[in-house]
DNA sequence: CTCAATACCTTTTTT
DNA sequence: AGGTATTGAG
């Protein structure tokens, strides 16, 4: 017990052992979040006032769950595995697969990912007949899912104009498609969730009985769905107060100034609406920062201070004030990269461990240059964010087949594989299915196999193929099932015969060790009286995880690398060194986002997440052109360069860096722009204007009397002027 | 049905 | 630029 709260500081032990009651700690970037958050539950567990299993812990990825878990295995003498900590999907799921009957739905239920949703959607309007120009898939998926997110069904969706109510009209279809199929999606499964708990009270009233303590991470990044969910199973959101005993307490740990997923419906204000609603006396603050030298926080601090409406935080440290922060101009981007891997090298050089270094951009389009330029020094790196493993398309093929044997309903397994590998079922085939099953109301697979009359034909062999698989694989074990079904389904032999097909075939082993590895979690032992309930079987389980955790991105995990990602994907994560790169007006902040107040103060959190990543050093680098869509770009500084205090700042210039701009290279050299003539100003000039300020002129057009120059003002946007008028004077 | 050419788009992303 | 998605020819 000494031991659980040794090493804390006073405000981490006031949350720690905070008596039961609602409450929300504001925790800074690098301050021990999840330290409080694990302590704290092993302190409520060891100190007898609640058991595990009265316990509900809500992140939002698999990384941060499986790391409580782990963290508090290590505090606890207790086995975490039958307790509820997990995604809100994860948990979702769990809850759904327990009461699936009174969720309406069968126990093999199956999980569909954005690409099936998609892919599901697109089959709606074909078979509706819908222009797809009109109602775009990809518009019309983002229209669903953001109005389940604030938990709207089609049935209550507002209308206010012909297209909106076509477009509700299409949520409708939706559900019911996927009802027909037996499929749920993302949104879908909290929504479920949600209206399962609120519509059948005794099952509300066993579970608000059963959580004596909530605990949410990264509070500041939930929708309103989540929101409400948590506030129901804490005996909060139903109207009337329904908790005989009492409801539970909701521990949310969040930090409002690292709220960047507001463009996927996360909801900042949710953290307002916690303190009013639970009526929270105070909030707890975590100020202590762990991490970062003092110059870093201080920049940290005097950037996300321009935001306005915040909860307030300053970030502080005991660590010395560390070094200036480096800031680099490169006349490209690369330049820019040049720079950067050459300061690398030299770290590296120095006893620096590479994977303690981060390099960190706005957009995924702006590591290409780097990786060239690491490439070409022969320096290891690893990017992350890219394609993970479940969502490989040999993965997914295999994935589809496994489905259609659990679920035959599942129309949208069944298009991807029907005719994969290509097995004479094309389009025309497929539109016949389509129209058979929308005229006897069934799926794809009922109507394939009540039309394969003639037995010899493809959809015939496609209908006896699956339904032997079925029969052979009935009493396998999972791994054999699809050693099996990757056999006899022809995707060995197509990959085979494929000349890139060695790395698929590699996978498809993979995703048999994966099966192989796979523990069927049925929700542990039963507890407190609660029946061991059935969950659909290891099948329907192993592709609900295949789903939920799409699994690590790539290989050469262990390898000492050079670490490239984007600000989103380095949330959470630290590094003694960081390169936040391409800051540039239009880049980052990004220009979408930068005309409303909204929008720019997202981004300024982004660029404060990004400045908290490092520990040691930081590196802001910039260029002055940029190759972006296959053309050239002329580029202001970052207007978040202008907000660090230049006290903080070392701005440095290599000789070979500095000296082109009054020289300029020939078009030839690397990156360096053509300069294009009009009336004395070129390409990359920079310019003042009376009324938009200062500018960088991106492209001409015309000459003489009807040039006009296009001129980036940074934030003041993107203008069109002709020179005759306009009032440019080179600055 | 398959392959090749062409149109199109392009912030961030977990589940 | 570069990748994907859809369309058109063989």
């Amino acid at each position: 017990m000494s031991d659980l709260l040794a090493h804390l500081n006073p405000p981490q032990l006031a949350a720690v052992t905070l008596p039961a009651q609602h409450a929300l700690i504001l925790a800074g970037a690098g301050s021990g979040k999840t330290r409080v958050l694990t302590t704290r539950i092993a302190w409520l567990i060891s100190t007898g006032q609640v058991g595990a299993q009265g316990v509900l812990a809500v992140t939002f990825t698999n990384k941060a769950a499986k790391e409580m878990q782990a963290r508090l295995a290590a505090l606890l003498p207790i086995n975490t595995r039958g307790m509820w900590i997990g995604t809100f999907h994860g948990l979702c799921n769990r809850f759904l697969r327990a009461h699936h009957r009174e969720a309406g739905l069968s126990a093999q239920f199956q999980i569909l990912d954005s690409a099936d949703q998609l892919a599901a959607i697109k089959r709606l309007l074909k078979n509706l007949n819908i222009d797809d120009e009109k109602y775009p898939p990809r518009e019309l998926m983002h229209f669903i899912n953001a109005h389940k997110e604030q938990g709207i069904r089609a049935a209550q969706a507002e209308a206010y104009d012909a297209y909106t109510s076509r477009r509700v009209e299409l949520y409708a279809e939706y559900e019911g498609q996927c009802q027909r199929e037996g499929v749920v999606d993302f949104a879908e499964l909290l929504l479920r969730s949600y209206e399962l708990l609120q519509r059948n009270e005794p099952l509300r009233q066993h579970y608000q009985a059963r959580f004596r303590h909530i605990l949410v991470d990264e509070f500041q990044d939930t929708n309103r769905l989540q929101y409400a969910w948590l506030k129901l199973l804490a005996g909060r959101g139903s109207g009337k107060p329904d908790t005989p005993g009492g409801g539970a307490c909701l521990f949310a740990v969040g930090d409002d100034d690292q709220s960047i997923y507001a463009f996927r419906g996360a909801e900042i204000g949710n953290m307002h609406d916690l303190q009013r609603e639970f009526e929270l006396p105070e909030v707890i603050r975590l100020e202590q920062n762990y991490r970062s030298h003092g110059n870093i926080l201080d920049a940290a601090n005097a950037l996300i201070k321009q935001n306005r409406g915040r909860l307030g935080k300053n970030l502080w440290t005991e660590a010395g004030a560390g070094e200036p922060i480096r800031v680099f101009e490169g006349y490209s981007d690369i330049a820019e990269a040049r720079f950067i891997v050459e300061e690398i090298g030299e770290l590296v050089r120095n006893g620096v461990s590479r994977q303690q270094i981060a390099l960190l951009y706005r957009s995924n389009a702006q590591s290409r240059v780097l990786e060239h330029q690491l490439f070409t020094e022969g320096l290891p790196y690893r990017v992350h964010g890219g394609l993970r493993f479940f969502d490989r398309q040999e993965i997914k093929h295999a994935l589809a087949y496994l489905r259609l044997l659990a679920n035959p309903d599942d129309d949208t397994a069944f298009a991807r594989v029907v005719n994969f590998p290509t097995r004479g079922i094309g389009g025309r085939s497929i539109e016949a299915l389509q129209e058979a099953a929308r005229q006897t109301n069934s799926s794809l697979y009922n109507a394939a196999a009540s039309l394969a009359g003639k037995p010899g034909s493809a959809v015939a062999r496609f209908i006896a193929l699956i339904e032997s698989l079925r029969a052979e694989t009935k009493d396998l074990p999972l791994p054999e099932v699809i050693d099996r079904l990757i056999e006899r389904s022809g995707l060995r032999q197509h990959y085979l015969a494929e000349k890139e097909g060695q790395d698929r075939l590699e996978n498809l082993d993979e995703l048999i060790n994966a099966a192989a590895g796979f523990v069927h979690d049925d929700g542990g032992p039963a507890v407190d009286g609660e029946e061991a309930v059935p969950d659909g079987g290891p099948l329907a389980s192993f592709l609900a995880h295949a789903s939920l955790e799409a699994g690590e991105h790539q290989a050469g995990e262990g390898q000492d690398a050079i670490q490239l990602m984007t600000v989103h994907a380095a949330k959470g994560l630290e590094f003694d060194i960081v390169f936040i790169t391409g800051l540039e007006q239009g880049l980052f902040p990004h220009e979408n986002a930068a005309q409303e107040r909204e929008g720019l103060e997202e981004e300024r959190r982004l660029m404060y997440v990004a400045v908290t990543r490092a520990r040691k050093r930081l590196y802001l680098t910039h260029a002055q052109t940029r190759m972006l869509h296959g053309q050239t770009r002329y580029c202001l500084p970052s207007s978040f360069l202008e907000e660090l205090p230049v006290e903080l700042l070392r701005r440095i210039n290599r000789a070979v860096a500095s000296a082109p701009a009054a020289a300029p290279r020939p078009a030839a050299g690397a990156g360096w722009p053509k300069p294009a003539a009009t009336n004395g100003l070129r390409i990359g000039q920079n310019v003042r204007h009376t009324r938009f300020g200062l500018g960088v002129i991106v492209s001409t057009e015309g000459a003489g009397p009807e040039a006009r120059v296009q001129v980036n003002f940074g934030s003041g946007g993107m203008k069109w002027l002709a020179l005759e008028y306009a009032k440019l004077t080179p600055a």
